[in-house]
RNA sequence: GAGGGCGUAGCUCAGCGGUAGAGCAUCGGACUUUUAAUCCGUUGGCCGUGGGUUCAAAUCCCACCGCCCUCACCA
């Protein structure tokens, strides 16, 4: 299969791997040991002038300067970006190397650290050892891909242009090994449950739908971990935890990507208030990971993450918003009408839960926790004991985003089937979290102890302590519609992909 | 799903009825301290796709595709 560039300046490029292979040069390179990152290089670096210290680094060239016989040229590694001085003279053979180059290629160099007269930090190359020919043409050099879309189809381009990228991508995973230490120190064990399921419980989501050939069942990917967690809290796992990827089939924008990280734990003799100090834990320790004081700024909004955060209820949220209250029908119907939320054969449950998002969820810059929910729409919820129509269950809201969910757990197996059969008229089966799973009535009813559970939203997270603004910014590869290539980025091989019909 | 915006060279963008443009990048040349290097020259286009209006369409109209924003849906 011959290679066919897609462009001219992709046929220059490659005319260069013939001119490197006919000069004895590998253009795809081969290890290439003992290299110092950049970022150590340029500490060695003398206030002026050049050193002895010898340095070997190796990285992507991002610009060029060339200048008769010499050739400045930035090397960039995940570390830093630092200026190499290529001298025809100094650097003897390897010229032929230098003169090959191109932007966006990768070198590995060897040289004398030091400063130019100008002062920047440079490394006098001795040596310049091919590594890697980049052929596809990189965007330009100022301003660099602009485009959202080239960024996000095309990650790396992102990543090989803006530093910042790697380094938001790093606090992820920074937030995330802060998130399974702590839970480790705290008696947690991290477990693996099915992502594939024959029935999507666990939240009110619209699943995606899968098959699986050998066993010709029809499967769905999941909406939320909660029902296998809770069965390790019967099988006697007391405190459990996983951070999943969980998969909803609705709409995508700032806050919504429809593949998502979940972080659910489990713990057994625990509550919602135990999830409480657990959630400002979680919080509160994360943004210690990632250096940020308890004062922060997100968008326009002022944080004060000093614990403990404020806890209001439900119904005096609602008071407060909305003018009404939650167990006063008349009320709630007039604020409902007069605010436009249809509600005809709707249940007054569900017109509740529309007034609150439509009155209260914006305007809770938190962050707060919103306590005791109307019962019926928590089916998975252990209601109070002192007022069975509300259920002990949180939400933490923060800049208007929901970042947690928390309940104590029911578990009572014979309420627990009788509300996974409870719709609220008014709501379509898909919408609501109460759906039959006979197999987890049947853990329940080999006891599962009183527990309290907890989810967060990791990439939500993330977003705040990164201070991004949409999840886009902080799931590496969001879901993009597939399209034919991009203009002059095409495959190697020439099966181009169908347009979808 | 509704409304609005955008799609022009590899990239960043101008042009908005009358021969398709600039900067960077590329290619050739000069230059051993440049750093958005500079200087001289050069190449580059199904103007998202398909219809229509017009003597003439990148430009106006319609449909479609993709992306973005707002709203809706949704945690």
């Amino acid at each position: 299969m011959a290679y066919q560039p897609s462009n001219k300046f992709e046929q220059v490029r490659a005319e260069k791997l013939e001119r490197l292979a006919a000069l004895g040069i590998d253009p795809w390179g081969s290890r290439f040991d003992d290299r110092q990152p950049i970022g150590q290089v340029r500490e060695l670096a003398p206030e002026s002038g050049e050193s002895h210290i010898r340095v070997r680094t190796a990285g992507r060239v991002l610009s060029k300067r060339d200048s008769g016989k010499a050739c400045f040229f930035d090397l960039a590694d995940k570390s830093g970006r630092v200026q190499v001085l290529a001298g025809q003279k100094q650097i003897a053979d390897d010229w032929k190397v230098v003169e090959l180059l191109d932007l966006w290629d990768m070198v590995g160099v060897e040289g004398i650290i030091g400063r130019t007269r100008t002062g920047e930090v440079t490394i006098f190359a001795h040596r310049i050892f091919f590594l890697t020919k980049t052929l596809a043409h990189p965007p330009e050099k100022y301003h660099g891909a602009q485009d959202v879309e080239i960024l996000l189809r095309h990650r790396y381009i992102d990543m090989i242009q803006d530093a910042s990228v790697i380094a938001r991508f790093e606090q992820r995973a920074k937030i995330l090994g802060f998130i399974r230490r702590f839970l480790a120190g705290e008696g947690f064990t991290e477990v693996e449950t099915p992502s594939m399921q024959a029935i999507a419980g666990g939240a009110a989501a619209r699943p995606f739908i899968t098959h699986h050939n050998a066993l010709d069942l029809q499967l769905y990917l999941r909406i939320a971990p909660e029902l296998y967690l809770k069965r390790c809290l019967v099988g006697g796992m007391e405190r459990v935890f996983e951070i999943a990827r969980v998969f909803r089939n609705e709409g995508i924008d700032a806050t919504h990507n429809p593949e998502f990280t979940m972080m659910e734990l489990y713990e057994a003799y625990g509550d919602y208030n135990r999830m409480m100090e657990i959630t400002e834990q979680i919080v509160v320790g994360a943004m210690k990971e990632v250096g940020l004081p308890m004062q922060m700024t997100y968008g326009e909004y002022q944080l004060d993450f000093t614990p403990p955060w404020r806890r209001a209820t439900y119904d005096e949220l609602l008071a407060e918003h909305a003018g009404c209250h939650m167990d006063q029908p008349e009320q709630i119907l007039a604020a409902a009408n007069a605010r436009g939320i249809a509600t005809a054969g709707k249940d007054i449950d569900l017109i509740v839960s529309e007034l609150f998002e439509a009155t209260v969820e914006d305007v809770l810059i938190g962050p707060v926790f919103v306590i005791d929910y109307p019962a019926s729409l928590c089916p998975l919820t252990k209601r109070k004991t002192s007022n069975p129509k509300v259920a002990e269950r949180f939400e933490l809201f923060v800049a208007g985003m929901e970042l947690a969910n928390a309940y104590t757990e029911l578990n009572d197996p014979i309420l627990q089937e009788e509300l996974f059969t409870k719709q609220l008229s008014g709501q379509k089966e898909e919408d609501s979290m109460a759906k039959m799973d006979l197999e987890f009535i049947l853990a329940l009813k080999h006891g599962m102890p009183p527990a309290g559970g907890l989810g967060i939203g990791i990439d939500r997270l993330v977003m705040l302590l990164t201070s991004s603004e949409t999840i886009r910014d902080v799931v590496i590869f969001p879901l993009l519609r597939p399209r034919p290539l991009s203009a002059g980025i095409n495959p190697i091989s020439d099966d181009q992909s169908e347009p979808a019909s």
